[in-house]
DNA sequence: CTAGTTGCAAAGAGTTTGCATGGCG
DNA sequence: CGCCATGCAAACTCTTTGCAACTAG
């Protein structure tokens, strides 16, 4: 069957940035800086939790070298959906009753049942918006 | 002022391939290897043409490896938003006034001006769910 | 002729793999 | 003690940059 999954000083360090960080997104490269784990390790756990479920993968199309970054899922009792900002790169919830008519919408209409861990919209946040700069970069 | 676009045989054979093609996504190794011209030229010209807003780019966070996709913008005068299978990977339209409601509930709800554009909605489609079939990887 | 374009080669960032060592169960 | 985890170094993928030759306007 399965693998055995061995607790580590490592594997507990990450996890535990995950769990007192459950709403922030982290690169791997941010876990590698706060972790005194090898970066092949950092990517290895990293690979494991997401199998495992216990964090979501994400991508960022902000900058030229985009990294992936992960999340803790805490998504599977909340009814909220990620909004990125495509300015600053922030992630905002939207945790309201409207996802619950997105994804039925979605369902009956197209036959396609989202996923909301998988799913960010995209957009500009209020305070880019404000901003009012139009930097084409 | 701006600078001005040759026309060159490059961009033209590049430019045709999402022409027609206006609802398939490239990623910049498919289009190298459909045209006579040096890798550089596809990711300098993909480049270009996303800034001109004649194709979009978007990331698929769908294998080990992901690359961007780059696909015709044709989302001028159309009311729809991207869906992708997270397991096949294919892409479809929800093509209909649902939309603009969507956006208007981020907009007033929740101050983010949803790009219709750069987000992709997540889940599985139709004959995805109906194989039933739940292979983890 | 001039400014934008091409493409080779090389650099660069992010990520994965090979392999020997180390540690959990 | 066996199997999984670790981490260094090296490989690999995708993308960007430097630079000299080229070409559209």
């Amino acid at each position: 069957m399965g693998k055995i999954i061995y607790k580590t000083k490592q594997r507990d360090e990450i996890l535990k940035i995950f769990e007192n960080h459950k709403d922030s997104c982290f690169s791997a490269k941010d876990i590698f800086g706060m972790v005194d784990a090898g970066e092949t390790t950092v990517f290895r756990t990293l690979s494991s939790l997401c199998e495992e479920g216990i964090i979501e993968k994400y991508v960022s199309g902000t900058g030229t070298h985009d990294s992936s970054c992960y999340k803790y899922n805490n998504c599977n009792d909340a009814d909220h959906i990620h909004m990125m900002c495509s300015k600053c790169g922030k992630l905002f919830h939207a945790d309201c009753k409207f996802i619950k008519s997105l994804e039925e919408h979605f369902m009956s209409e197209h036959d396609f049942s989202l996923d909301r861990s998988k799913t960010v919209i995209y957009g500009l946040c209020k305070d880019c918006r404000n901003q009012g700069v139009n930097d084409n970069e």
